[in-house]
DNA sequence: TTGAAAATCACCCTAAAGTATGAAGGCTGA
DNA sequence: TCAGCCTTCATACTTTAGGGTGATTTTCAA
């Protein structure tokens, strides 16, 4: 009994599906009284159950049928190592200017001071003024512990 | 044949209510043959009607409603960049001693000659000399330089 | 347009890094 | 045992890096 009341408490659709036919069948009787005087009412009357019908056989399987989508999770390896994106954050919060950038790439590829301000078209007092400012952001006193700092926080790429 | 026997196993409810319509049916008939005198051959035809429609209606909804199926990719970080071994056979190759890969190792680190020679208990000229050896060995010019072209070659650990 | 930040450069000085050379003690395999 | 390598240390010197200060020009947004 206990399955029976299961199914009568769970499955209100299907019992609200039983009086509605039972109150269709009615309906489907009164108008069959009431146009069975007319020969031709017959044809209108079974393509009206035949659609009606249809419609809910399709509703049915609708509302029965309830697990429309199916998800699947999928693993992927991603290479952090090969997909490196500058910590944008990290050079506004420290407030890194562009120049100051540019040195400091150069300074960790190995460059020394003179070289960078060739490369850059300056003098050797501007890296140096460069150096010191940045040396103040990151909180370093050498540009090995800049480079190395730099490296942790993402500002420039790792050596590969 | 395995979609229509997936339908038959896994939705059971709709064949009950297959099932409690027939039976609902001929208790209509029943009841109508006790208390109504009319030609039942309509109301059987359009019984029939409505189950064969019911059905074909649930079969063109299951037939239409492919289920949807959406993909997760989900990232997983790989062993890769987090276990990092040393390359033991270009250390072999450029013959740099264990001593020498120390400094390294420590210049690496941002520290300066004179910290490196307090780490390791020894003169900042003994340091120097390693220096120069690595730097020979390295083929480079500076710490910076020698740093870069370690830890690309995966003498040292990058900094993560 | 104006003010702040960025970029540039100079000078002076000190500190650190790097070069060159020589030398001594320890360890190891032939 | 002994040659060869590693490690250590020293001295002297040169080069590079870094600190401090001040100044000018450029750029850019309010």
């Amino acid at each position: 009994m206990r399955r029976s009341t299961n199914f009568l408490t769970k499955n209100k659709s299907v019992i609200l599906y039983g009086l509605f036919l039972a109150i269709m069948l009615c309906l489907l009787k009164w108008l069959e009284l009431r146009f069975i005087v007319i020969n031709h009412a017959f044809e209108i009357y079974a393509g009206s159950i035949a659609v009606i019908f249809t419609g809910l056989g399709i509703w049915l399987a609708l509302k029965l049928t309830k697990p429309k989508t199916i998800l699947i999770e999928k693993e992927v390896l991603s290479e952090k190592s090969e997909t490196f994106v500058i910590n944008e954050k990290e050079i506004i919060r420290l407030n890194i200017s562009k120049r100051e950038l540019e040195v400091l790439q150069l300074m960790s590829e190995g460059l020394s001071n003179q070289e960078i301000a060739e490369r850059l078209f300056v003098s050797l007092n501007t890296i140096k003024t460069h150096n010191a400012r940045l040396f103040g952001k990151l909180e370093v006193k050498r540009r090995t512990q800049a480079i190395e700092i730099a490296k942790k926080l993402g500002l420039i790429p790792q050596s590969r």
